[in-house]
DNA sequence: ACAAAAATAATAGTAATACTATCATTTGTA
DNA sequence: TACAAATGATAGTATTACTATTATTTTTGT
């Protein structure tokens, strides 16, 4: 028996659920694969529908627009990163250890999860990295938020702030910096291979040095 | 006689130089109350073009796209920025101070600068929390780079970095913390009025509760 | 003051995008 | 095997992101 892990998604991202058929699993395995290589912006239901060799108007029975489906893989990925950590952490007690295990999954490259046949997780950190912010960085957050659209990533970043506490109960700001750790391992990482003079660090290296300045920032000021 | 601050932009920026006509300065002075009020997705052209009572064909002599005029007023900021840093530490000396005061403008909401009649900085500063980060995250940031499209930001980047060596010469990631200190102060700030539970911010507060945030961060880790 | 040059306005047109709608065909299942 | 559900094929619309052309106004150099 093959094991499959599956991510209980928002109901209101999709109008079909693409878990449950060929053509869902597909339009979510190419759209991740499109949108790693083209960028967000040149992506469109167009060239999604010519990769998987359906029509527009398949892919629009199951997400409304790209900006959901977006979503969809982002959340996704956020479930999934919630799993692995509490897998990974599972007999771990000492809370600075698990902290910075916590901060390595966040800041390591992902290999691809083969328990998830049709997500290649390691493309959809590299979709992370360069089009996360997208997913909230628009003018309907709002609406979104209310439709709990970002849950997934609250609760990991609720899930990183209670370590943050177990490491320290009385540091003031556990979801800032547990906010602030994920979206820096995400920005300077797309620093050091496109901008690399705001950051330290060199591609050759690879994602350690991440790791390294992270540490640094979080242990400096939760464990005084 | 009127003093008027000048920002030198990169030439590749735009096709005619908006600084040196009333038509141009239209098009900055709308562009960032249109870009602010309905954001940079359903930002066009012709809307701009309706709001300043031209036409769309009359902006395209000005900029080639909307993303150059993007990156032109997000350029324009930094720059901005960066003079302001200078001028308001220019006679303080402790370098311990001057971070604190560069975090703090950083991470301030911004009055509208009367020196620059047709930019309004309270504005753009919003702008660049929401959409800031849109000028970088795309397939060409590398072409954009090499024609010197994020100096200003670069630059920027270095005289924090450089402030934060003066504060501890061995310390081993200024490029890395001067980064992490804009973008963060954006993204809290984004968070707090936006998806609150990522903070632990209330708006009612303030930026203050940013800035305290930031400074607990930075001087944990630069002073040890 | 006047001609030439430059900038702007007005209009039209194109290819692509982001959808919606309709209907025929295939597939799954009671 | 019949019926519903899902898919495929095709068409159509409004908007976007431009390019091109020509007419008109404004600037400027002499």
């Amino acid at each position: 028996m093959k094991l499959e892990v599956q991510i209980k998604m928002n109901q209101t991202l999709f109008l079909r659920d693409p878990e449950q058929s060929e053509l869902g699993r597909n339009i979510i395995k190419h759209s991740i694969q499109l949108i790693e290589k083209t960028g967000f912006e040149s992506f469109t239901f167009k060239k999604l529908a010519e990769a998987i060799g359906t029509t527009e108007s398949g892919i629009y029975r199951y997400f409304e627009n790209k900006h959901k489906l977006l979503v969809y893989i982002i959340s996704w990925y956020w479930g999934w990163l919630e799993f692995q950590i509490g897998y990974q952490t599972k007999n771990v007690h000492d809370p600075i250890t698990k902290l910075k295990q916590v901060i390595t999954l966040l800041a390591s490259n992902v290999e691809d999860d083969l328990m998830t046949s049709h997500v290649d997780e390691s493309l959809l950190h590299q979709i992370l990295i360069a089009e996360g912010s997208k997913s909230y960085l628009t003018k309907h957050v709002g609406e979104d938020n209310k439709q709990q659209h970002f849950k997934p990533y609250k609760d990991l970043c609720n899930t990183v702030g209670e370590i943050i506490l177990e490491c320290n109960p009385s540091y003031l700001y556990p979801h800032s910096l547990a906010s602030t750790i994920i979206e820096v391992a995400h920005l300077q990482s797309f620093f050091m291979h496109n901008l690399p003079s705001l950051t330290d660090f060199d591609k050759s290296k690879k994602e350690n040095q991440i790791i390294e300045f992270l540490n640094n920032l979080v242990f400096s000021s939760v464990i005084k």
